[in-house]
RNA sequence: GAGCCAUUAGCUCAGUCGGUAGAGCACCUGACUUUUAAUCAGGGUGUCACAGGUUCGAAUCCUGUAUGGCUCACCA
């Protein structure tokens, strides 16, 4: 908001001419410190189950503060609802009980005033648990009116934009970020417990890899060196893995420069886990135990409403290979052995788009999401994907065409992603070369060579399970949200005038 | 990046066939010492997103631009 006063509109002139009238009462009105007693939330946990008359013999006299969120003067008194992060109370405001400019101070008072309040706690006529004010105190003024009382902030732009004023009025976001919060926190208790150790691994490298996007490009100025914003965690969580640390994980942000949707942000939350001696099947049971332990927290059960759909999040969950998922949904059977130029003509049969560095892996996995994922509600665990798009995973023993991965789908949506982890540097080399090869073909989502990561893997990794969860869809699923800009708290919006 | 839709007061929304802007909340003035969507009496506070065009006349019709939403594409 700009200083230009001559271009406020009334109501925020009447709000600045205020603040001058409570300076010359004596109060300043943006203060200092205020120490509190209680939260609303507190004091109603203690005392509303009591009548009117047990409340006035306990004479229970506390200190809240928070922001005026309705206000009703009458004359010679006044009621307001005054809000804090707890939740509401009211307060009751009489002349003869505070000083005459105290009155006049919360005649002064606007919504959205921050404020600090001193009384006796007693219950109304009708019942309502609040506070007989003895003292009050200006601690912030608000020189811009808050959206509407009772409809709140709807336009979804000034919500996203002004995130500060869609927590104040609309109360179901704070619980949704609460609700987040919490989800991160049992992820963490969880795996925690099983002996992981937390790290954290740059988010600034000189190759972008562990997945295939493209990156976020940016410039390191002394040592006059490109950097990329990282697309995953992988490649350093592993190396931590040769290390010995046997078991990490790191929840951090991962940022690709792509488009945005309902399910994308350019940045966003991944959790990845590794787990040395263990592989994609470990893994899977990990998966399945872990959510549903986070579900059991944060909402007391593992049967939960997502949109309109019931979802059971009771493990185990649904194991099916990829390309029997594909022979299942969509009835194409793509399982024997089959030349890139046969995959192609039935890619072409079933109206299966394809691009011209695709072979028979990669139109596998255009079949399945194509014509598979949509129908995948309950959670299922997809395994078995082709060797061409899982340049980190190892191959199958039995079937080196397939790798031991699995994706892991709910609501149709990708959740997680994780598998057995290529462990040899000879043939990692060799899957880093063919997504060279790819990348000339014109796949810019190539993964690059990382020399260094090969290096570690000569050193010797073990045996190892990984795991990636895209948090902000977890969030989305186990807080009911439909679009992923609500469960972040500023989602990347275009740069406004 | 493409298609469809939206943009009117601080907020939530009406606005008919193209005829000169309207309601609730908020706000302002006054009354009111247990109200609670307080009530009562009075007051409309506006670059109709922006820029053009058509027309005697545009919030309304046309074109373009901006921002946002949804769907699709890319991706997780």
């Amino acid at each position: 908001m700009s200083q230009e006063v001559v271009d406020l509109n009334d109501l925020l002139l009447v709000r600045r001419q205020k603040l001058a009238e409570l300076r010359e009462l004596g109060f300043e009105p943006f203060g200092y410190k205020y120490e509190r007693t209680h939260t609303a939330q507190e004091i109603l946990d203690e005392l509303n189950q009591f009548s009117k008359e047990e409340i006035e013999s306990r004479d229970v006299n506390v200190k809240i503060a928070g922001r005026v969120m309705s206000k009703r003067l009458q004359g010679k008194a006044g009621f307001a609802h005054i809000q804090d992060v707890s939740g509401r109370i009211q307060i009751y405001i009489r002349k003869d009980q505070v000083t005459e400019n105290e009155f006049k101070v919360f005649d002064l008072l606007d919504l959205g005033d921050i404020i600090g309040v001193e009384g006796k706690v007693f219950k109304t006529n009708k019942g309502e648990t609040s506070i007989k004010v003895y003292k009050l105190h200006i601690l912030s003024k608000s020189l811009y009116p808050l959206p509407d009382k009772f409809h709140g902030l709807k336009d979804v732009e000034l919500r996203y934009r002004q995130r500060y004023i869609d927590l104040i009025v609309n109360p179901e976001v704070k619980e949704t970020f609460i609700m987040r919060s919490n989800i991160i926190k049992a992820l963490r208790k969880y795996f925690d417990q099983l002996g992981f150790i937390e790290v954290e691994t740059p988010t600034m490298h000189a190759i972008a890899g562990g997945a295939s996007a493209r990156p976020f490009i940016t410039h390191h100025n002394a040592l006059d060196m490109q950097l990329y914003m990282r697309i995953a965690l992988e490649l350093h969580l592993k190396r931590l893995i040769v290390g010995g640390m046997e078991k990490v994980y790191e929840i951090g942000r991962v940022f690709r420069n792509e488009g945005i949707s309902t399910r994308h942000n350019p940045e966003f939350t991944m959790l990845e886990l590794y787990e040395a001696y263990g592989d994609y099947k470990s893994i899977m049971e990990l998966t399945e135990n872990a959510i549903a332990y986070v579900a059991k927290e944060v909402l007391g059960t593992t049967k939960i409403e997502y949109q309109g759909q019931e979802i059971n999040l009771d493990p185990p969950w649904e194991r099916i290979s990829m390309v029997d998922a594909i022979k299942k949904y969509a009835g194409v059977d793509l399982s024997g052995q089959m030349s890139d130029e046969e995959a192609r003509r039935l890619a072409k049969k079933y109206n299966i788009q394809i691009e011209p560095h695709m072979t028979y892996g990669h139109i596998v996995n255009e079949f399945f999401e194509q014509l598979v994922e949509e129908k995948l509600v309950q959670p299922t665990f997809v395994y078995g994907h082709p060797v061409e798009i899982s340049p980190l995973a190892k191959k199958n023993d039995k079937d080196p065409r397939f790798t031991d991965r699995f994706e892991l789908f709910i609501v149709s949506r990708e959740h997680a992603n994780a598998f057995t982890e290529l462990n040899d540097p000879i043939d990692q080399r060799e899957r880093f070369e063919s997504q060279l090869k790819e990348r000339e073909l014109g796949n810019d989502e190539a993964h690059e060579m990382d020399e260094d990561f090969i290096h570690a893997l000569e050193i010797g990794m073990p045996p190892t399970g990984g795991l990636g969860i895209g948090i902000d869809r977890l969030v989305m699923l186990l807080t009911n949200q439909p679009s992923i800009r609500d469960v972040l708290l500023f989602p990347l919006m275009r740069e406004r005038d």
